[in-house]
DNA sequence: TTGAAACTATTTCATTTGAAACAATATTGA
DNA sequence: TCAATATTGTTTCAAATGAAATAGTTTCAA
């Protein structure tokens, strides 16, 4: 996927909801924050979610599903990215000594001082990104997305067919 | 992953902006749909890529370049999804007449009838899990988020550190 | 206490994704 | 025309992801 945005050829689809075009330039929307921040990672030395569980870890460390609870993946896919920075020199595995089920993820220092070096600029980007909407407009988006959130977890969202409860 | 979605025991860093929290939020919304839209197509036969494809094919074909263009991927992570929905039965792929680079992605009977089935339950779905938002404020949310999009597309958003334009 | 159940992390496997290199074809401009 | 350039899709490789199975540990109730 190349950088360059411009305009595209094909046309929105005439059988569409308010609901579906939402969530469709959701997924827009998040593909490409997701890109621009790759890229800010390519000279780096890091990816994405390898960043993601950095800003997670701490110096005193953080069990492992913590990390995979707040960024709402499996704790297997951390396995894998977690075994990446340990080999980058950025985090350690530690072992909880009150339970010796849980693997503790620890910011070694030069894991710390990428974080300190990375992340003010991370967070400068994201708001310059955001300018087309203002301040007002930023924090009306914080609340839908607040309510939806809440909406998804707490109801039964994820009935199978049929029973439907607004009968 | 689990569907399950109990409280979960982390807090919010202190060190935030308006900007960031509704980013973290998009992603989190963008991932419990995902899921429940993992789910949904559980019993189906097909991945939620798959069923992305499937939207986006037609009986007369499509190229593939549009079809990931509007999935905002690369050509090239189609290319196997697209082998596993033709071993499905899915699409064909048929060269373009017109030009020979392209190839045609197209629905088979089969998959048309799989998307006729499909589709309706799917947009219903998606209705019903965003009922925690009034129609006002999904189209509140819809209108902020195709703001965003259009911003991140038009303006000059992966540039490199330094030369800031508002100096 | 002990056995069943729950929890934590890893392993394994299939699928998806990102990126670069490539071959085939099309377009463009000298 | 024809050579440089661009476009389309595939291949290849590494990384990430989803899901099931597993081992070790803890919790809890009988």
């Amino acid at each position: 996927m190349s950088l360059s945005t411009e305009p595209t050829g094909w046309q929105q689809s005439s059988e569409t909801t308010p609901e579906l075009e939402a969530y469709n330039l959701l997924r827009q929307v998040h593909s490409i924050l997701e890109m621009y921040n790759r890229y800010d990672l390519r000279g780096e030395d890091l990816t994405v979610p390898q960043f993601m569980i950095l800003n997670y870890a701490s110096r005193s460390g953080v069990p492992l599903s913590e990390i995979s609870a707040r960024m709402m993946c499996d704790n297997s896919n951390l396995t894998g990215i977690v075994d990446r920075l340990i080999a980058k020199g950025y985090v350690e595995r530690r072992p909880d000594p009150n339970d010796r089920r849980v693997s503790l993820i620890c910011l070694t220092e030069a894991g710390a001082e990428k974080l300190r070096n990375l992340r003010p600029r991370h967070h400068e980007r994201l708001r310059k990104r955001m300018r087309s909407l203002s301040e007002h407009e930023v924090q009306q988006l914080r609340e839908l997305l607040r309510s939806l959130y809440s909406g998804l977890l707490t109801s039964d969202n994820h009935e199978r067919d049929g029973h439907q409860s607004d009968a």
